[in-house]
This record gives structure tokens, C-alpha cells and sequence, in this order.
DNA sequence: CAGAGTTAATCGGTCTTAAAAGC
DNA sequence: CGCTTTTAAGACCGATTAACTCT
């Protein structure tokens, strides 16, 4: 029973279901189905009868929808309501009032209310099995919707849910579990011998190193580890390697001594700076410098701190409760955005056509807008608008604009506004960098880099550990994705006093800025984050973390794919169960059931509840009425806005149940605007998950797919072959996810003009190819009788217009190219003194042009073209067959090109794929790992690297 | 629900690559 | 003519920060 197949994603055994003519659930349900595999969902095979993705993308462009991206293009236009289909406009349903009384206790409760009542409506019209007694039907709901409020689950609703799923548990995964276990301990063992091992040698190393330095020692960060891996008394032997290591550090009491340290040190906490295995700098160098200090100092140090450094927390993992992130932490704070520079005094916007001159507070923000002139932005009026307002308010505050007479101008109408003086100023200024050249400019970058490198790294427990974001975002016009209604509004400086800096006991607190202090200093290590700030748009909260090659952020990716591999071992109970749950009388189980199955088949996000003062976007749990189209038998059309405002455009067949449930969700008074899953969301649907593993939530759903996709995908690919060929193999698997996933890209706005000049080029060289065809036949007349067809033009020029045109393009380009060098030669002539070419000598120069000229004439007439000198037969048909390849590689590079004109394989990449997956497969493939991972994802997925090899699977 | 993390597209710059120019 | 060097388009990369999930 547990064949692989039963591991497949939904997305593969829902097509293999549907396919199916008149599938019943009982089918549905168990799975062996073999049918084809992920071809059910790719859109080749699926994507012309059904629309899959294909027509997504198709359509995209066609549709008038902004395809991707910022939704400016048809705001620009004027018509914001263009999306009819799409369903883009205010959920006024959610506000609209529904005329049935409710009970008069939920009346209080909107939203709620009117749920409730559309879904009694909803049973009562479809008179749905009640095999409950509808008053029945109806105390979990009302219960639900007080428990709601209070956000406490009723606990009828959780027996509820409890009880079906905890029998189906046992019996229905049992199967799969001794080989999955067994697979895992496997896997275990390995990882466990191998930590054994570097335990080994890093054991034998730190016997060297402290006989040489012949005392104390102990990172911290071991010491640390051990600790935790003591209290939660994980697996023996990673315990015993915590043990060990600590051995000789522990009864050095480098714990106590530390606290005593942090207790005791106010001040001058230096020595606690670098804990850790910096003892020879902690020795050697007694670093006084506190404020300038650690990091500086350090810097010395480095080289051999570089090859010491490197922790490899994926080999000795204790398994912490998680809850305490670090017990040391040591960081310079974050790096302000330099402090605005008035313009010079000419450089003024003007107002009505008249120069006026603006405080600084009011000129810095119109230069934001400035700045922005050729950007879509700035066509967006919802962008304009929200700047405008914003700009006459800080202008107001900052005492007004003032006219060349210095009387005060009232900034009253945006149009009137002209923001080009500024825009010209930025870019000249643009220019003079550029012109600076390559030495000019990196002398800029050494001192930016200078100014930042005390922020690049931390000592988290005593290693260093690279920062992300140290950067405080710079102030500017929010750049709100989509139709988003606080687009444009300006995102205010940040102050230090707005900073909290988060820090361990026994670092040195960074200095403020001079003259500021910080909002606060905490030292909470049950948290990440190294400083925070409130931003002024959304109230949203800012933070400063460590990098993605760090060991928190390495550990914590490890984990998700953890988990995610995890879920292999309940989805098939997971499926039985809610595939049994679509037919539930329950409406909440119901629609949970229903729910699960979108977000397991279709990869959607989970779909929190948004305000509105955001984008209209939503995922699984809010989807809305006009989100989805019925079509008989079983096609369900789905069209939304989904995170970031990307359209999910999507034709999909569904199971009979699926689609059945949808109909009844969508049954009136259900009307555009009203939630679809009126009886669900997000924490319901992820407490429920959590029943079958622990912190499973939904996104888990895209993880698992998106890997066991991508396993499936390279499982398929021959081990043969060169490596570009399985390079692009790679790709095409990566692509499917990135499909998947519906992670998409906006069509580069050259793309088009790129694919025609593409185009034209392919149709340059088969006019090529045409004429050494022709010279061959000037050689030996008597072949056009034998083939004929050989010595047609292809089927993309066979045209006299195009060739004609062709021909003049080509002589245009000759003379344009002698031209060129010609002047060119001529600059350097005189540069060195010497007198230049005259016009005589291009005249003669040109005179190539002329013979071209003849040339075509009489091809045009004969269809023969005199072949140079010393050519055969041969030769030429050897050149004919390298122009056919040079045309096929540009054909195929053209449909590489227009394949993935919107498709974005990184996020997939970075986010979704287990690391180990592609590592495993350069190993298995001989591929070198620089051509799938560049250096960025090297780091980041460093643990993946080390610890996978050929034969991991997801 | 605020808070903390993860996921996402995009932007601006750099590096690659392939064709043209030079030898 | 065939090889190497130069050049410019455009692919690719990393940084950035918005937008999401989930507790």
C-alpha cells in the first residue's frame, strides 16, 4: 500500500483521478492510480483542453490585466475597475448587510453574522443530508461564532474534529510507517556516525590546541549547546558529543564565569566581547577598545579566525526546545541612511511654471517623487495622490513654499506641480558617477564599505555570524505593490529614538548617533532580531537579523524541510481524511475539508483575513465568490490576486465532491463579494492540522509539494548527456515548481522588441543559409532539378518583400559599419597627431556597397550568386549545415526566452526546494554546484552541501 | 493582535557571453 | 583565414523591503 505513488502530491493524483470519466470518491480515495504523474498538471498535456497554467500565461497578457507586478499600467489608464473577472474590487460584500434577522446575539458581529446566515440559507436550500438534526447543526455554530470572538475554539468543535481523525490515524498511515521509519533512523545513523566523526577531530584538534595554548577554552557557543542538549536530553549520542566537547570546557566554568562577567560588568565588558574560541585574541590582545572595539579589533584575528570559525551547527545538533535563541550576542547596532543634502540652490521644483523654493523637510520629499519621474509610479494615480497629500502636509508643517519674490506659494493642485528640475539634477548627477569611471568608483565603494564593516557580522554565543539587514530603511515614498491604497505615502526617517537594540547582558551597547539615544535596549534572547522599529505606512514592525548563511537562519530552514519531509508520513491520512470530510454534514468540516484539498492540489497559501487599508489579495481561506467559476462536469476557474498582487489565473479539473462543495459554497444569497469559505479560516484550518503533526500549518503543504515535485522531476531525468544538457534538465524540474508555486515575473519591458529583433536575426541567418544554397547552385545548375526543395527559401522568408527589405537592411548595416570605422580610425589618427582620413578615402571605402548592390540585383533576377573564390561544393554545403544549427540554437534560445518570460525559478529555489535535493543531484549528475547554486545560495544552503549526498531523498 | 519570522518580486549593478573587430 | 581581444547586450546576482504566515 505504501508504494510511492500514495506520496505523490495531490497535484498528481487528483489529475490522475479526474481524468478519470466518472471517478467516484471511493476511487478517489485510495490512491493507486498510477496514470501519469505530474504530466496531469503541466500544461502541455493538460493546459489545451482544460486551460491549465499555459492559459494563465497566455492569458495574462492578453487580458489587459497587469500582468505581474505593480498594478500602474491600468491605473494609468484611468480604469481601476478593469478587473472584472478578477474580482479585484472592495469586498463590499463583506460589509453589505444581510436583510435576515440572525439571532439577535451575533448581531453585534458583522461578518459573522452574516456567514452564519448564508450558511443555514445554504443547508436549507440544498437540503444537505442532515443526518444531524439541524438544531444539532446549528449549536456548534453558534457556539463557534461566541468562541470566535474570544478566540478559543468550542470544544464540541473539537471533539469534533478530533474523533473521526484519531482512529483513521492509527490505521491508515501504520502502513507507511516502518519504511519511512526505518528509512529515517537510517538517516539518522548516518548523520549521527558523521557528527561522530567531526566530534572525533574536533576533539583531537582542541587537545592540540589547548596543550599549545595550554588553557582555559571553550566557545560559549559548545558550552551553550551542550547545556540545552542536556535539558532536553535529546538522542544519546549527540549528547554524548555535547558531553565531550564541553568536557574539557565545562569545569573551566566558562558559564559562570560568564554570568559573573555580565553581572559584574557594567562597563568595560570587553573581555566578554568575543567569547568563544577567541581566547588567543582574548590573551593575546586585551582589547580595551569598548566603543570602537570588538569588530575592529578583531579584524586582525581574522585569518585565523576563518578557518577556525566556520560552525557547523548541521553536525552537531542539539536539539534545543527552541524557545532560547542565543545566550551571548554582541553587535554594533545598525547604520542610519546618511542625513539628507539639500539640493543646490538652482536645482528647484516649480510650481504653476514658477521656480519655488521649499523647506529642506518639504524639498527632500519632492525629490522623492523627483526621483521617481520615470518610473510606472509616478503614472499611478493612487501613488500620486497619497504623495501629493503627504508632501502638502509636511510642506504645511515646514512653513510653506515661497515664490521667487519670497511671498508664499499655496501648493494647492498636483498637476501644477513639475518635479523635472529634480529629475534632471538626479540625473546628472547619475552621470557624473558613471563618468567617474572604474577607478573613481571604487574608490566610492571602499569608503561605503569602510563606513559599513562594522555592522557586517556579530558574535552570536561567541561566533561570528554575518548580518542581514544592518541598513535602517532610508526614507522615501512607500512603494505599496498592486492596488494598494497607501502607495505613495511618504515612509518617514527613522529616528534612534524609534530604535529598540536588542543585545546580550554582556555586550557593550552601541552608541546612538550623537546627540540621540535608542528607544530602548533589551536583552531578550528568545528572540532574533538585533534591533526593531515601528515603520510609519502600515504600523508594521522592522527588524534587524542575522543573514541567510547564518547558523539561526540555516538551522531554521533545516527545520521547515524537516518538516516538510515530515508530512510525508501523515499525508496519506491526511488525504483519506479529508477527502472523507468533503462530504461531511458539517459545513465547517466541510468547507475545511474542501479548503485542504485546494491548498494540497493547487499549492495555495493558507489566505489570511486582510484589512482594508491593503491590496485586495487574498490565498485559500479567503477566497471570495467571483474568485471562481463552475464549469460543468468538474472545471473549476480560478482567478484571483494572490500574494504581492500576482494573478493566479487557473483552469483546473476538480473532484466530483470538490466541485460539488464549491457549488454549494457559492449557492445564493451568496453573491460577489461574499467569502466562499464563510465557515473558515486561517487558525481554525492550522489548529486542525495540528492534530496530525505537530506544527504542521498550511504553508508546510507548499514546501512538501514543491520538494516531493521536484524529487519526482529529477527522478525522471537520464543520467547522461553533457552538462549543459542537464543543467537545463535541472531547470525545466525547477520550472514545474516555480509553476507549482505560481511564481511569476513581470515581462521585461524590452521583451517583446528583444524577441523580435530575435527573430529578425533567425531570419537573417535562413537568408544566409538561402544564398550559400544559391552559390552552390551557381557551381552546379543541374541540383535544383534533383532537389528541388532544398533550394527554396525557407517557409519564414519565402517572400519577396522580406528579402527585398532585407537586402536594403543589409547594405544600410554594411555602410553604417564602414562608417563607423572609418570615424573611428579617423579619432585616433588625429589623437596621435597625425592628419586624418579624408572624405575621399570613405568614398572609395563605400564603393563595396556598390558591388553588394549589384550582387543582389542579379540574384534577384537568376537566383544565383557568384560564390568566392576557392569554394566547393563542399564547403559551402558545410556552411549551410553550420548556419542550420546557428538557427536552431537561436530558436530554441528564443523559446527558452519566451517560456520564461514569466516564470521566476528563484523564489522556488531559494524558498521551496530542499537545498539537499539539488545537491544531491550535482552529485549524482556530475554537475558542479556553481552552476545551479550561485554564491549567495552556496552559503546560505552550506548545511545541504555538507551534509547530502547521492542518494538523498526528500 | 502584536510580534516574529518567512516568502516574494523588483531594482540596480556586475558578470557572461557571443558576436565583431583586430591581428 | 583562423585565432585572440574587444565590446555591448542582456542574463544573472545580491540587496532591498513589501507582503505574507502563524503563534
Amino acid at each position: 500500500m505504501s508504494s510511492s505513488e500514495d506520496d505523490r502530491p495531490l497535484a498528481a493524483m487528483h489529475g490522475a483521478r479526474t481524468n478519470g470519466t466518472s471517478s467516484t470518491v471511493s476511487a478517489d480515495t485510495n490512491g493507486t492510480t498510477p496514470g501519469p504523474t505530474f504530466a496531469n498538471k503541466n500544461p502541455k498535456s493538460v493546459g489545451h483542453e482544460t486551460g491549465g497554467r499555459f492559459d494563465k500565461m497566455a492569458n495574462k497578457s492578453t487580458n489587459g490585466v497587469r500582468p505581474v507586478g505593480t498594478a500602474v499600467v491600468p491605473l494609468v489608464n484611468g480604469s481601476v475597475g478593469d478587473s472584472g473577472g478578477l474580482g479585484r474590487g472592495k469586498r463590499k460584500g463583506r460589509q453589505a448587510p444581510i436583510k435576515e434577522s440572525g439571532s439577535s446575539s451575533e448581531d453585534s458581529d458583522a461578518p459573522l453574522n452574516k456567514r452564519r446566515r448564508t450558511s443555514n440559507a445554504i443547508r436549507k436550500e440544498n437540503g444537505l443530508k442532515q443526518e444531524e438534526s439541524s438544531s444539532d447543526d446549528d449549536v456548534p455554530l453558534a457556539k463557534k461564532t461566541a468562541a470566535k470572538r474570544r478566540n478559543a475554539p468550542s470544544p464540541t468543535l473539537v471533539k469534533r474534529e478530533k474523533k473521526p481523525s484519531a482512529p483513521l490515524r492509527r490505521d491508515s498511515s501504520d502502513s507507511d510507517i516502518p519504511l519511512a521509519a526505518a528509512k529515517l533512523a537510517k538517516e539518522k545513523q548516518r548523520i549521527e556516525q558523521k557528527a561522530a566523526k567531526t566530534a572525533k577531530e574536533i576533539r583531537a584538534e582542541e587537545n592540540k590546541a589547548a596543550t599549545a595554548a595550554g588553557a582555559k577554552r571553550k566557545p560559549a557557543g559548545n558550552a551553550n549547546t551542550s547545556e540545552l542538549a542536556k535539558k532536553t536530553g535529546k538522542a544519546p549520542l549527540k549528547k554524548a558529543n555535547g558531553i565531550k566537547k564541553e568536557e574539557s570546557s565545562d569545569d573551566d566554568v566558562p558559564l559562570a564565569k560568564k554570568r559573573k562577567g555580565v553581572v559584574q560588568k557594567p562597563t568595560e565588558s570587553t573581555k566578554k566581547v568575543a567569547p568563544g574560541k577567541k581566547i588567543k585574541e582574548v590573551d593575546t590582545k586585551p582589547i580595551a577598545g569598548k566603543g570602537k572595539g570588538k569588530a575592529k579589533e578583531e579584524t586582525p584575528g581574522e585569518a585565523d579566525d576563518e578557518e577556525e570559525e566556520e560552525y557547523k551547527w548541521w553536525e552537531n545538533q542539539a536539539e534545543t526546545d527552541g524557545t532560547q535563541k542565543w545566550t551571548t550576542l554582541v553587535h554594533n547596532g545598525v547604520l542610519f541612511p546618511p542625513a539628507y543634502e539639500p539640493l543646490p540652490k538652482h536645482v528647484k521644483m516649480k510650481y504653476a511654471g514658477v521656480e519655488v523654493t521649499l523647506p529642506v523637510e518639504a524639498e527632500e520629499v519632492a525629490g522623492f517623487f523627483g526621483a521617481m519621474l520615470d518610473t510606472q509610479h509616478a503614472l499611478n494615480p493612487t501613488f500620486a495622490e497619497n504623495f501629493f497629500k503627504d508632501f502638502q502636509t509636511i510642506l504645511k508643517q515646514s512653513g510653506g513654499a515661497k515664490g521667487p519674490d519670497g511671498k508664499s506659494v499655496n501648493i494647492l493642485a498636483f498637476q501644477k506641480c513639475d518635479f523635472k528640475p529634480m529629475y534632471d539634477y538626479f540625473e546628472e548627477k547619475k552621470a557624473e558617477k558613471k563618468a567617474l569611471g572604474t577607478a573613481g568608483r571604487k574608490a566610492l565603494k571602499a569608503e561605503k564599505d569602510k563606513a559599513e564593516e562594522k555592522y557586517l557580522y556579530c558574535y552570536l554565543d561567541g561566533r561570528k555570524e554575518k548580518v542581514g539587514n544592518f541598513r535602517v530603511e532610508p526614507p522615501g515614498l512607500f512603494r505599496g505593490r498592486g492596488e494598494h491604497p497607501k502607495t505613495g505615502m511618504v515612509k518617514a526617517r527613522v529616528q534612534p529614538e524609534q530604535v529598540t537594540i536588542n543585545i546580550g547582558k554582556e555586550a557593550t551597547v552601541p552608541a546612538p548617533p550623537p546627540g540621540h539615544n535608542w528607544a530602548d535596549v533589551i536583552h531578550d534572547n528568545t528572540v532574533t532580531w538585533l534591533a526593531t522599529w515601528k515603520e510609519n505606512i502600515n504600523g508594521n514592525i522592522k527588524y534587524v537579523m542575522l543573514a541567510a548563511t547564518s547558523s539561526l537562519k540555516g538551522m531554521s530552514d533545516f527545520k521547515k524541510f524537516e518538516k516538510a519531509r515530515e508530512l510525508k508520513n501523515h499525508i496519506d491520512r491526511i488525504r483519506e481524511d479529508y477527502t472523507r470530510d468533503l462530504k461531511s454534514e458539517l459545513m465547517a468540516d466541510r468547507q475545511r475539508a474542501t479548503a485542504m484539498y485546494l491548498i494540497d492540489k493547487l499549492a495555495l497559501r493558507a489566505g489570511n483575513e486582510k484589512s482594508d487599508d491593503e491590496a485586495d489579495t487574498v490565498g485559500c481561506c479567503s477566497l471570495r465568490y467571483e474568485h471562481i467559476t463552475l464549469e460543468l462536469p468538474n472545471i473549476v476557474v480560478f482567478d484571483f490576486l494572490g500574494k504581492d498582487s500576482i494573478r493566479f489565473y487557473q483552469k483546473t479539473p476538480v473532484i466530483h465532491q470538490v466541485f460539488k462543495n464549491l457549488k454549494i459554497f457559492k449557492k445564493a444569497p451568496k453573491t460577489k463579494g461574499d467569502m466562499i469559505f464563510d465557515r473558515l479560516d486561517t487558525t481554525q484550518l492550522n489548529k486542525h492540522l495540528q492534530n496530525y503533526m505537530q506544527g504542521l500549518s498550511a504553508k508546510v503543504f507548499r514546501t512538501y509539494n514543491a520538494s516531493w515535485t521536484m524529487q519526482e522531476q529529477l527522478d525522471e531525468i537520464p543520467n547522461e548527456g553533457a552538462v549543459h544538457e542537464k543543467y537545463a534538465a535541472y531547470n525545466l524540474a525547477n520550472k514545474k515548481v516555480a509553476i507549482l508555486c505560481n511564481h511569476q515575473r513581470t515581462v521585461s519591458t524590452t521583451h517583446e522588441i528583444m524577441m523580435q529583433k530575435q527573430e529578425e536575426k533567425i531570419k537573417g541567418l535562413r537568408y544566409q543559409k538561402l544564398r550559400l544554397k544559391r552559390m552552390i547552385l551557381s557551381l552546379e545548375p543541374a541540383r535544383k532539378k534533383k532537389n528541388p526543395t532544398f533550394f527554396r527559401p525557407d517557409p519564414e522568408i519565402d517572400d519577396e518583400e522580406w528579402i527585398r527589405d532585407h537586402q536594403v537592411f543589409l547594405i544600410e548595416q554594411e555602410k553604417d559599419r564602414i562608417t563607423k570605422k572609418f570615424e573611428k580610425e579617423n579619432e585616433k589618427l588625429r589623437e596621435s597627431g597625425e592628419k586624418g582620413l579624408k572624405d575621399k578615402d570613405l568614398k572609395e571605402r563605400l564603393q563595396i556597397i556598390k558591388e553588394m548592390e549589384a550582387e543582389f540585383k542579379t540574384e534577384n533576377k537568376t537566383g544565383k550568386i557568384d560564390p568566392k573564390r576557392g569554394a566547393t561544393i563542399e564547403k559551402l554545403e558545410a556552411q549551410v549545415q553550420k548556419m542550420e544549427e546557428r538557427i536552431k540554437k537561436q530558436e530554441t534560445e528564443a523559446q527558452v526566452r519566451e517560456d520564461n518570460k514569466t516564470v521566476a525559478l528563484g523564489t522556488s529555489k531559494i524558498n521551496y526546494i530542499d537545498p539537499r535535493l539539488t545537491v544531491m543531484f550535482c552529485k549524482k549528475y556530475d554537475v558542479p554546484i556553481e552552476k545551479i547554486f550561485a554564491k549567495t545560495l552556496r552559503d546560505k544552503f552550506k548545511w545541504a552541501i555538507e551534509s547530502a549526498d547521492e542518494d538523498w531523498k526528500f
